[in-house]
RNA sequence: GGGCGCAUAGCUCAGUUGGUUAGAGCGCUGUGUUCACAUCGCAGAGGUCCCAAGUUCGAAUCUUGGUGCGCCCA
């Protein structure tokens, strides 16, 4: 016997150590034995090896876990490729914080120790993720777990990068970075975050060369990086420095001639039109630089500190201290014109926290232009196909204006670039050391020493390959053949950019397809207020923390209820704990089955049944079946939820179980038979279809449901429902709906007339059709059990005294209530029926009376509304007739 | 500044090519526990679908403009 609640806590571990340890999630699987299951394949979006779970993996994985348990169960040969990312600065940082509490730095260790240390950490502590994945149910293929750091992932990403060296698709060159002066390491453009900061405008005044006593005045929010200043812009077509271009000015504190030049870049609006350049310092300046051919003077070391190439009173300073030595000085000189408060942005690297630096340094580069070329056009030929469409304008707008892509990163953590160098700089790029070896002895003539380049790529390079790597590319296997290209990709927009951009064209220069058939992009999942959840606002939502209270299910089916396309997810526990109910609702569905002996029956043909409310009930769940399918078909996660939990709870609770109880709770024979062998029928379909949603309580379910025939295997592997149109019953559904209006009607006419609930009354009715009389004669029990009603006849002539009258469809119902009947209140009553029905019926005429309406609209749609009308105007001569009656 | 979204019940949101008499969950109000479930049942209140103009026989839905909010890129 089933518990009154479902208790997850108790059943969720043990089950997935069971569909684990059955291999219910291996790839491979050919359930229908046909040896032609059709493949399908997810890799997931590598979660980083330092990572734990948070609430957009959340979202993120059960989206994925849906699709891959809807297909498992559909029979065919699902792959969900797990691994994780190794994290390159994260990871790198993890371990440095170790160190640090230690007392050592990654310098006193070396290279070589310190990335023991890293794996030591990996093996030990890092992967806590893919624990919680399982801990939300996710039904990866485990045993292929991947890591980036992996030999073979390794030997790939080496493959990768001295191919593209080759074909002049990577590079080397001298450009500004990103550079975090904390972390001390290059970062890419998509590292960094643009944060508005309330700072000042600085107008400083650069004295004139050739007339001392002028000055021209320049406006900076950085007046530390004046130090390296090499020239003065403004606008071509600035009246107020026209004469000035092609002169000097004088740089303060430096003594640097400057020479002023003409640019566009110069915005006339901003400050004093004038522009100081420091083309080493910043992006903007550095293409005004390379118009002008001015000269790059770096003034900054690798942590922001001032360098040799500015005066020595300032070398040593951080950018911060400079910051205000040379306000000081500059002030001490008289040459601040004039100080305004000024919001800007200001970049931050997103993982050292600190202000960023374009910094000019020597990189690795891809050529990410001519790789993005052939993802563009997949993307335009519908090779792969977005869901939803609009993302695929991001995508676009990102590879069509790409920027060379700097891959090196000053790590140590990391796949390390395989170039080395000669004595003389030359670089030699090979598959093996062998044969840099001979290519340098080739070049040279004689063995010379080789020095390996220190710096490791760019984890995103690595994770660029991953639908490749992970089905063992290279090398042409079995895996690589059946899964490539995957069927769906799920991630999230933030990483359109860092990730699929990259897998888009790595999977189609290196394997000459797409990685996936379709990307779905779903939302942020931000908390009950719409707030983004983050560690300073202090509104992080722990899904492990919902999943002990609420249990997993309740999580991934309120997180898939809300992933409506194009929406963000808001996250409420309310909403949760609304879900965690409905699975105890399923939960007692299934217990009153138990209680009542439904038991699954393998000649049972939902087609053949005889009783009109099991007739109505097949109907209704092949319905809610295409519905549902349909849904997760067209990645609409949240209407395939509702439909199923308006099924469960509003069509099988609400009414199937009220209505089967009058045969499930009579005397035995073929009607309490088949009512049985229906609830157990329609409970097993229920628990297939919500199976995807909620893995837990519908494989416990299952099992515990499962009295007298062992069902063939867990439901895991159970196959999904797929019924005939020859479910549907016309007259079935039409009879059972009618019968749901009059108790609906009913029920709402006690209550309104304060009908205690325990009094059972008598019902009449009047005007009605033989065809209703003869639903009334078949639907007595139904009626009376759910309307407590006791007699129930046909009634001609005179009215009881004291009845409340309401309509449903032709026929008038008559509840004689004289004991508790208030008369006012029930003329009240009619009358706002009646007034009502008045208005509804003025504006159809209306309508109908439009000739526009008539000749131009469809004949159905006119159709229609005639019958509206019609309907409405019988109802409500029914009313009246009855308020004549009073 | 450029681009992309969003605006519907107290709250969070559905509403597929225009045919609505606008729905759900939560919350709220009333009421009910022998008979699967109080993590529940039954009933109810609650909406100029942001504003304006246009297209149309017909607009929550399409177009344009406005207002407000969000995100991305400069």
């Amino acid at each position: 016997m089933l518990d009154k609640t479902f208790m997850p806590s108790e059943v969720e571990g043990r089950l997935y150590r069971e569909w684990e340890a059955s291999g219910a999630f291996s790839c491979g699987a050919d359930q229908t034995g046909s040896g032609n299951a059709q493949p399908y394949s997810i890799v997931i979006p590598p979660p980083n090896v330092t990572g734990s779970l948070h609430m957009g993996h959340a979202l993120n994985n059960t989206l994925q876990d849906i699709m891959i348990r809807l297909h498992r169960m559909r029979g065919q040969d699902v792959l969900w490729q797990p691994g994780m990312d190794h994290a390159g600065i994260a990871t790198q940082m993890v371990v440095e914080r170790m160190l640090e509490e230690e007392g050592k730095s990654r310098q006193d260790l070396g290279r070589e120790k310190f990335i023991e240390r890293v794996w030591e950490w990996k093996d030990e502590s890092g992967g806590t993720i893919t624990g919680q994945l399982r801990r939300l149910g996710a039904s990866c293929d485990w045993p292929r777990e991947r890591f980036t750091m992996d030999e073979g992932l390794s030997k790939a990403v080496h493959k990768v990068f001295v191919e593209l060296y080759k074909q002049d698709l990577i590079y080397k060159d001298k450009r500004l970075v990103n550079w975090d002066p904390k972390l001390k390491t290059a970062i890419s453009d998509l590292e960094v975050q643009q944060t508005e900061v309330a700072g000042q405008l600085w107008h400083i005044k650069y004295p004139l060369e050739d007339d001392s006593g002028t000055f021209i005045t320049v406006a900076t929010t950085r007046p530390e990086t004046m130090l390296g200043d090499t020239a003065i812009a403004v606008h071509p077509d600035d009246g107020r420095y026209k004469d000035l271009v092609g002169k000097y000015a004088i740089l303060p504190l430096v003594g640097r001639r400057l020479i002023i030049v003409a640019d566009d870049y110069a915005d006339p609006e901003q400050g004093s039109g004038a522009v100081k350049m420091t083309p080493a310092h910043d992006f903007n300046d550095f293409e005004v630089g390379r118009r002008h051919d001015l000269e790059m003077i770096n003034v900054l070391d690798d942590e922001a500190r001032i360098n040799e190439n500015a005066p020595e009173v300032y070398q040593g300073l951080d950018r911060f201290e400079a910051r205000k030595k040379v306000l000081a000085d500059l002030e001490a000189q008289d040459l601040i014109a004039q100080i305004d408060d000024h919001t800007h942005m200001v970049p931050y690297g997103d993982r050292g926290g600190v202000p960023i630096e374009p910094w000019l340094t020597e990189q690795w580069y891809a050529d990410a232009e001519t790789l993005a070329k052939p993802a563009i056009e997949a993307v335009r030929s519908g090779r792969t196909k977005f869901v939803p469409e609009m993302w695929e304008k991001t995508y676009y707008e990102w590879m069509e204006n790409i920027q060379p892509w700097c891959i090196s990163r000053q790590l140590w953590w990391g796949h390390q670039i395989p170039a080395w160098y000669g004595p003389d700089g030359e670089i030699f790029v090979e598959m093996t050391y062998e044969e840099v070896e001979a290519a340098a002895l080739a070049h040279y003539g004689e063995v010379v020493e080789l020095r390996r380049d220190e710096d490791v790529l760019d984890t995103w390079f690595s994770s660029g390959l991953w639908p490749l790597t992970t089905l063992g590319w290279p090398d042409k296997t079995p895996e690589l053949e059946r899964y490539y290209p995957t069927s769906l990709l799920v991630t999230g927009f933030d990483i359109i950019f860092f990730w699929v951009a990259r897998m888009m064209m790595f999977g189609l220069h290196f394997h000459d397809d797409v990685p996936f058939d379709t990307v779905y992009i779903h939302a942020l999942v931000r908390d009950a207020k719409g707030q983004k959840m983050s560690k300073s606002k202090g509104n992080i939502v722990d899904p492990l923390e919902l999943i002990e209270k609420y249990g997993a299910d309740a999580l991934r089916f309120t997180l898939a209820s809300q992933a409506a396309q194009g929406r963000d997810v808001k996250l409420s526990e309310q909403r949760i704990e609304g879900n965690r109910n409905f699975a105890t609702k399923l939960w007692n569905a299934a217990r009153f089955c138990e209680m009542n002996e439904c038991v699954l029956r393998d000649d049972f043909d939902p087609a053949a049944v005889t009783g009109t409310v099991n007739q109505w009930l097949v109907g209704e769940l092949k319905a809610a079946q295409d519905r549902i399918s349909a849904g997760l078909d067209g990645y609409r996660f949240n209407e395939a939820a509702n439909d199923a939990y308006h099924f469960v709870w509003g069509t099988f609770c609400d009414w199937y179980v009220e209505f089967s109880k009058p045969a499930l709770q009579g005397d035995d024979g073929p009607a309490k038979t088949e009512a049985q062998a229906t609830a157990a029928w329609a409970l097993d379909a229920i628990l297939r279809l919500l199976h995807p949603f909620m893995p837990f309580v519908t494989e416990e379910l299952w099992s515990r449901t499962d009295q007298t025939k062992a069902r063939d295997g867990m439901l895991v592997r159970a196959a999904w429902p797929e019924y005939d149109d020859e479910l549907v019953n016309g007259g079935a559904r039409e009879e059972i709906e009618w019968v749901i209006r009059v108790v609906s009607e009913i029920r709402s006419v006690r209550a309104e007339m304060n009908v205690p609930p325990s009094a059972k009354i008598p019902l009449f009715l009047n005007g009605a059709n033989p065809e209703t009389l003869a639903r009334l004669e078949r639907q007595r029990d139904l009626i009376a059990t759910l309307a407590r009603i006791t007699e129930m006849s046909e009634q001609s002539g005179d009215l009881p005294a004291g009845s409340v009258q309401t309509v449903v469809d032709e026929a008038t119902l008559v509840l004689p209530l004289a004991d508790v009947i208030d008369l006012d209140q029930e003329r009240d009553r009619l009358n706002k029926a009646v007034v009502k029905l008045d208005s509804q019926i003025g504006g159809m005429a209306k309508k109908l009376a439009n000739k526009g309406f008539t000749d131009k609209a469809p004949a159905e749609v006119v159709e229609v509304q005639r019958e509206r009308m019609a309907e409405a105007e019988q109802t409500r001569d029914k009313l009246r007739d009855a308020l004549s009656r009073f």
